[in-house]
DNA sequence: TGTGTAAATGATAATCCTTTTCATTTAGAG
DNA sequence: CTCTAAATGAAAAGGATTATCATTTACACA
């Protein structure tokens, strides 16, 4: 089940946000489609009805909805990456939100969700991400 | 336990990879340091034991370190975002590394891992990712 | 139904990050 | 030592995202 077009107009404008032709428009490209839709994409769309869009716009709308969990935000493959020396024990993450502290956590094993989601959904699965996003403890003092 | 800036250099070799000096440089790179560190980063540092090595090749060592498992890569915030519409119920997402398909899941709780984790590093959770990449079933005959 | 104002918009430019290209250099097998 | 495929790096190209700022607009309230 999804949040339709209206719930999600209702909930900017309780949040105190303006609802303009633009936010409209972005929010029903958004709910017309089951895929997950890049900035590019969704500017096309939206263009075919509002014409003078700015891809501007498409962006900072994007931004609250995702903020206030009105739409669904997706990592694709990309950018936004940084290193470190390999672990010879698989190994995940926790990152704090504020100073980007990242501290690795083991002894947690996804294979038995792997292996479920590869028999109900045909995938062969090849890796995963899984990273929690957090504040660490100097970071809450600090606040 | 990490990996050893030997061991990586090996095991480089072993896969047809020659051992250039530059190479070696990101690899030390990586391996004195125990934070995450983005192509910049390394680059900054590399350059100090190298000054002529180009961003390019530390670009094109951490695609092959990676593909090998030798270095840890890490998803930050970052760009490389798709959206669709939000969900009232909370989910994860299988990703096809070839079309790009995705497909959701639910049903699968991460609350009872997020609590050990902030109960052991006293971190504040906020948020997770979770998602897995694998090749969806057309994809699979396709190939 | 006007009016005023803070919020929102969009053109443009500025940043970043990453990949491509291609001429030159080099690791390392033989 | 020689030879060659692999690797390199300067430069340019390509993308995506963010910052700026003058202009427009939604909508609270008179
Ligand atoms: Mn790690
Ligand atoms: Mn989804
Ligand atoms: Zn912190
Ligand atoms: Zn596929």
């Amino acid at each position: 089940m999804r949040l339709t077009e209206k719930r999600i107009a209702a909930a900017l404008r309780e949040h105190g946000y303006k609802l303009t032709p633009q936010r409209r428009v972005v929010i029903g490209a958004i709910a017309a489609s089951p895929d997950h839709l890049t900035p590019a994409d969704l500017y096309q769309k939206a263009h075919q009805d509002h014409p003078t869009i700015g891809l501007t716009t498409i962006y900072r709308t994007l931004e609250i909805l995702a903020r206030l969990e009105l739409i669904c935000e997706l990592h694709a493959g990309g950018s936004c990456r940084s290193y470190t020396i390999g672990a010879p024990e698989h190994h995940h993450h926790i990152i704090c939100s504020v100073c980007g502290e990242v501290v690795d956590f083991s002894g947690y094993d996804i294979s038995p969700l792997e292996k479920r989601l590869s028999r109900e959904t045909g995938f062969e699965i090849e890796g995963h991400l899984l990273e929690f996003i957090g504040r660490c403890q100097n970071c809450q003092q600090n606040a």
